[in-house]
DNA sequence: CCCGTGATTTAT
DNA sequence: TAAATCACGGGG
């Protein structure tokens, strides 16, 4: 039915990437279970250059080595004490750039989603951010550095028809940055007009 | 608006 | 060792 992308989909420029992931499935395997979401939001972080990237000034830790490796691969970090973010690993190793996944529209799973969500939410709300989207997929430091060309539990698969045009897609200044002095404002952040499950600006 | 929460990083 | 930081989310 729907193919996976192989690593050269990967190894191209952080924000083509960043763009292209839009309408995309984001696939997540629990105890054999497929639990699933359309991109609808993502983030371009291009590394050495960029203030507002881990991997800013070519700092390279335990945290953020994922970002060094090969692209295709995740990049999953802990903060504020109690939330994760996954961003995908662009380009070749030792270029660190990576793409944050912001939101999904929920696709597969949804009633597993909200066992992991613990909550009301509806659909809308279900994973409307990196780091909500995270506990809907049980997404955490153990799938750090997972590739997701081969992985059996996190990948990416390639739609056989587009969830949306690319007409649809339009480009903001990135959420939760304000330290970044000039790079606060690039237009690197993507998103689907007016689709629900974008998460709502801070 | 404010605050929880603790791993991670950076400064001493 | 200690202090500061934080690509967030939930509740007023």
């Amino acid at each position: 039915m729907s193919e996976r992308f192989s690593r050269s989909f990967f190894h191209r420029e952080v924000t083509h990437l960043a763009r292209s992931l839009i309408g995309q499935r984001l696939v997540r395997i629990i105890d054999g279970q497929r639990v699933s979401g359309i991109i609808v939001e993502t983030e371009a972080y291009l590394g050495i250059p960029d203030k507002a990237a881990h991997t800013c000034n070519g700092r390279r830790t335990p945290r953020n080595e994922s970002m060094w490796g090969n692209g295709g691969h995740a990049y999953v970090y802990f903060t504020y004490g109690m939330h994760h973010c996954m961003n995908i690993v662009a380009g070749k190793a030792g270029d660190p750039t990576a793409a944050l996944v912001r939101a999904l529209e929920p696709n597969e799973g949804i009633d597993l989603m909200h066992d992991l969500r613990n909550g009301n939410h509806d659909a809308s709300n279900l994973c409307a951010g990196p780091a909500k989207l995270c506990q809907a997929l049980a997404i955490n430091r153990e799938l750090d550095g997972m590739d997701l060309v081969h992985s059996d539990a996190l990948f990416v698969e390639k739609l056989r028809q587009r969830a949306y045009p690319k007409s649809h897609i339009v480009t903001g200044p990135r959420v939760g940055i304000a330290y970044a002095e000039e790079w606060t404002q690039k237009p690197l952040r993507f998103s689907l007009k007016d689709n629900p499950c974008v998460s709502k600006s801070r």
